[in-house]
RNA sequence: GGGCGAAUGGCGGAACUGGUAGACGCGCACGACUCAAAAUCGUGUUUCGCAAGAAGUGAGAGUUCGAUUCUCUCUUCGCCCA
């Protein structure tokens, strides 16, 4: 018998599977459908053990639903716009185009390697002119339904890369891709009013069951409701200001009030134009970034000005405002009320310029004299040393009273605030979907008109200027609209725009008209499972829902709010990193070892190598495995197998080669095991009730059950073990003897239930046996699910002390005689008196004695 | 600082609804085959103990006849937000 040739097989299966279209979805609408999506990868030159675990998780549910009978959309495409590409433009001299499409054709060879059960037919790239002219028409439908507007805004600039940042893309400051530290600039920028949506967005979550909770809890927490009032302060001193208006979800510490902060940018800004002093504050402010974190790692610091505010519910007290920057002008009003007692940030401030703080609540179980000295408390309490608030319980009705007040008093209003803020979708890149508006030489803006759709990126460009490359493309940006010389925008949208609908484009990949078309979206969508990484949920995710809320809008034709029913977020790849003496990472390519213990490098076993913890792999740490070696030395089968044994999906898992080696031999041993089973098929005879056949019917059906339930809540890992003991089950049972269709039928259906993870041994397997390739998932037969004996836990006051195998369903006293024949247990009872029985059928029996 | 989650042998991990803790895999040990090694196959493998037995799921308490599972407190780690 030969070995198991893993190349030549699974070349054959990829082979047909593409001839056969045998993943190409069905077009009959009246079939149940499930549409199986993983998130799609960003071509960025091969892929890495993630994008396997990703898909092959996908795979396996694909597979599964396939053979239930769904009509499975499984697709896949390409992120292919974005920053990278015109990086390595920049290096190699290569067009992003060029570079982007390389990589495609080299990372789709890579996947159908794996075997994927991809409807290749469907692939789609968002660089495509046939993907974004459509999403051109999209913008333009928002912007015409009043979703998209223009304003002047502060960005986080990366002063290295010549562009604007999103605020997960600054990490302690600093530039995520160059590490340049992130300045304040202000640019006209196009917005997505993604805040419109916030109460939807919000509420919608709780009608997403099947999403993770942690995953809902991230996204509650990014749109951040939070319930308050805004206030008006009166304002006295040297300039014409009357009153600021500020947002609050404190009111009831208004008499703790010792400083009113304004934002650098607050209208009344203006004032101070001419002030060197507070042209040089404001400079400084601007070298923090915009994110919350960085504003909060910052020292805060202050511009005081002459003014001074009044507090609204003490008018005899009076408070200096200043200029601070830590308040941001799109939060709240960009003012806010400073309150030292009980709010942190306050307090530093406080601290810093020795400014008053008082004490205006006090914990439940504090006295009186309570003071607030270095920490702020924010705790639960009782209002105290408020006059007219005293006594309201914190927070159970102390902020809701005092708006009350406020509101009696017409000095402000109850308000909800949102920190979600519109999302800003202006990049100043050439790799991107050009954003089709255009200006006249008085600056009016216009949309393009949509005859004048698609506007392509100018195939050449300069990428070695400096900022905006397309601000140059001077031809390019001429445009005729309704007769008038305009100039096209030179933005371009930010990836994340093509990432919010491009599900719903796997619906009808070939549309030309329109992005989707409806009756197929109406058939396809929700997507049924949506599988990817946890680092997509928020942003990506939230983007994904408004945008689908943004189509719905005033729109008879769409009805989808929430585009993935069910959610999983599968873990990262971690390998253990390696470092030489000078500290520098190594490969795991370049390590070598002989007892698993002490490593060195290699071919030089006097060099020794330290060995770091398992972390996710990462080209900078260099513990990345190469996929596509894998699959080369071990098949796609025996990496299959491996990125799913190891852990359960949504945990981290670590890479191992002794690991990988394993579910090697595993697909080596089975293949043995198949022709064993082949030759003992011819052996067996049509007698009936062979001494082997209940015993592998009744294996068969519990296994199925078994796969079902773990298929089910993405035990893959589980699975896999379920697998691995069939083998050691089917190996043993093989020296019985068996009726030959009851041999057969069981092993066919254990071919089946295996072929999700490990799909080319399985046909081969499948043809080897002349077996029929086109298999539908075996059902269970209950009647095999229950034993015929059980084996009861016999307890003494709650310790095990034996175990009894009886007939299912026997009653107490029957297990009571049988425990009195057993010398082991009985000997426990001998000469003491029983107190309690409790008697658990099938399962368990606890005697509990007087002692 | 807040939120969420996790902690089980030498390692990765399993355990249905509160009912035999450690499935399955790795590693290790021993044995078979071999001149030998690799590969393969077989047996064993939570700890202590020769055994009988006892202890045991991060620590401590609680509920219960019975807790890896439920409740509380604490420790450590991870992720997210600040």
């Amino acid at each position: 018998m030969e070995r198991y040739n893993f190349k030549n097989i699974e070349k054959k299966w990829q082979e047909f599977w593409i001839k056969n279209k045998s993943f190409k979805s069905k077009t009959d609408r009246k079939l149940k459908k499930f549409y199986c999506l993983e998130m799609f990868p960003y071509p960025s030159g091969k892929i890495h053990m993630g994008h396997v675990r990703n898909y092959t998780i996908g795979d396996v549910l694909s597979r599964y639903k396939s053979m239930q009978g769904y009509n499975v959309l499984h697709p896949m495409g390409w992120d292919s716009f974005g920053m990278p590409a015109e990086n390595a433009a920049r290096e190699n001299n290569l067009h992003p185009k060029e570079w982007t499409e390389k990589n495609i054709s080299v990372m789709k060879d890579q996947l159908k390697k794996l075997g994927l059960s991809i409807d290749w037919d469907r692939e789609i790239s968002t660089c495509s002119e046939e993907y974004y002219k459509h999403q051109q028409l999209f913008f333009i439908e928002m912007y015409e339904k009043g979703l998209i507007y223009r304003k002047e805004n502060y960005v986080n600039w990366d002063p290295v890369d010549q562009t604007v940042l999103a605020n997960e893309q600054v990490i302690d400051g600093k530039g995520w891709r160059s590490g340049a530290t992130v300045e304040r600039k202000k640019l006209n920028q196009w917005f997505f009013n993604i805040s419109k949506f916030s109460d939807d967005l919000l509420d919608s979550l709780n009608e997403l069951p099947n999403w993770p909770n942690k995953v809902k809890i991230m996204q509650k927490n990014w749109i951040g409701k939070s319930f308050g009032c805004e206030i008006n302060f009166k304002i006295e001193g040297d300039i014409p200001v009357n009153e600021i208006k500020c947002f609050t979800t404190r009111p009831d510490t208004l008499f703790g009030f010792s400083f009113l902060a304004v934002s650098v940018d607050h209208p009344i800004s203006k004032f101070y134009d001419n002030d060197p002093e507070f042209h040089k504050f404001r400079d400084n402010c601007s070298k923090t970034g915009t994110t919350e974190e960085s504003i909060a790692q910052a020292e805060k610091i202050g511009f005081k000005t002459k003014l001074l505010a009044i507090n609204p519910l003490n008018q005899n007290e009076k408070v200096p405002v200043y200029f601070a920057n830590f308040v941001l002008m799109d939060y709240g009003f960009g003012a806010v009320f400073g309150c030292p007692g009980h709010d942190q940030r306050d307090l530093d401030f406080a601290l810093k310029y020795d400014l008053p703080v008082k004490t205006v609540v006090k914990p439940l179980e504090g006295n009186d004299n309570f003071r607030v000295k270095n920490e702020a408390y924010t705790g639960p309490g009782v209002i105290i040393n408020s006059k007219f608030l005293d006594g309201l319980k914190v927070p159970e009705n102390s902020v809701i009273e005092t708006i009350k007040i406020i509101e009696e008093k017409k000095l402000g209003k109850k308000r909800i605030n949102f920190r979600l803020k519109d999302w800003g979708v202006s990049r100043q890149r050439y790799w991107g979907c050009p954003i089709p508006m255009a200006y006249d030489k008085n600056g009016n803006v216009y949309p393009v008109p949509k005859e004048n759709l698609p506007i392509k990126l100018p195939e050449k460009i300069n990428l070695k200027s400096k900022g905006n490359p397309l601000f140059h493309e001077n031809e390019w940006r001429k445009i005729t609209i309704n007769g008038k010389e305009c100039l096209k925008e030179t933005d371009t949208l930010d990836t994340f725009v093509d990432s919010s609908w491009y599900f719903l484009r796997f619906c009808s990949p070939k549309s030309n008209k329109y992005g989707f078309d409806k009756d197929d979206v109406k058939y396809w969508m929700p997507v049924d499972q949506y599988i990817g990484g946890v680092e997509h949920a928020i942003l990506h995710l939230l983007y994904s829902r408004f945008f689908m809320r943004a189509i719905k809008y005033k729109n008879k034709d769409f009805s989808i709010s929430e585009p993935f029913e069910s959610l999983f977020t599968q873990g990262m790849v971690c390998h253990e990193t390696y470092k030489d003496k000078n500290n520098n990472w190594l490969s795991p390519d370049d390590v070598e070892t002989n007892d698993g213990k002490k490593f060195f490098l290699k071919n030089r076993p006097d060099e020794t190598v330290l060995v770091g913890p398992a972390e996710s792999m990462s080209k900078s740490k260099k513990n990345t495995i190469d996929p596509a070696k894998m699959i080369e030395n071990y098949g796609a089968d025996a990496v299959r197998l491996f990125i799913l044994s190891d852990s359960p999906p949504e945990k981290d898992v670590q890479w191992s080669e002794q690991g990988m080696l394993a579910s090697y031999k595993f697909i080596q041993k089975f293949w043995i095991m198949n022709n064993r089973i082949k030759e003992k098929v011819e052996l067996c005879s049509n007698n009936k009730d062979q001494d082997g056949d209940y015993e592998i019917t009744k294996y068969t059906n519990q296994m199925i059950d078994k796969m079902n339930i773990n298929l089910k809540k993405f035990n893959y890992n589980v699975i896999i073990a379920n697998m691995y003991e069939t083998y050691n089950f089917l190996n043993k049972v093989l020296d019985k003897k068996f009726n030959k269709n009851v041999l057969i039928e069981n092993y066919e259906k254990i071919l089946t239930v295996m072929s999700p993870v490990i799909p080319h041994i399985v046909n081969e397997c499948l043809e080897t046996n002349k077996f029929d390739i086109a298999r539908t998932w075996p059902s269970v037969n209950k009647n095999f699910l229950e034993d015929e004996t059980v084996s009861i836990v016999v307890q003494i006051g709650g310790k095990k002390k034996g175990i009894i195998q009886t007939k299912k369903d026997v009653e107490e006293k029957t297990i009571m005689d049988l425990i009195s024949k057993e010398d082991r247990i009985n000997k426990n009872l001998k000469n003491k008196k029983i107190n309690k029985v409790f008697f658990v059928k099938n399962r368990l029996i606890n005697i509990l004695l007087n002692d």
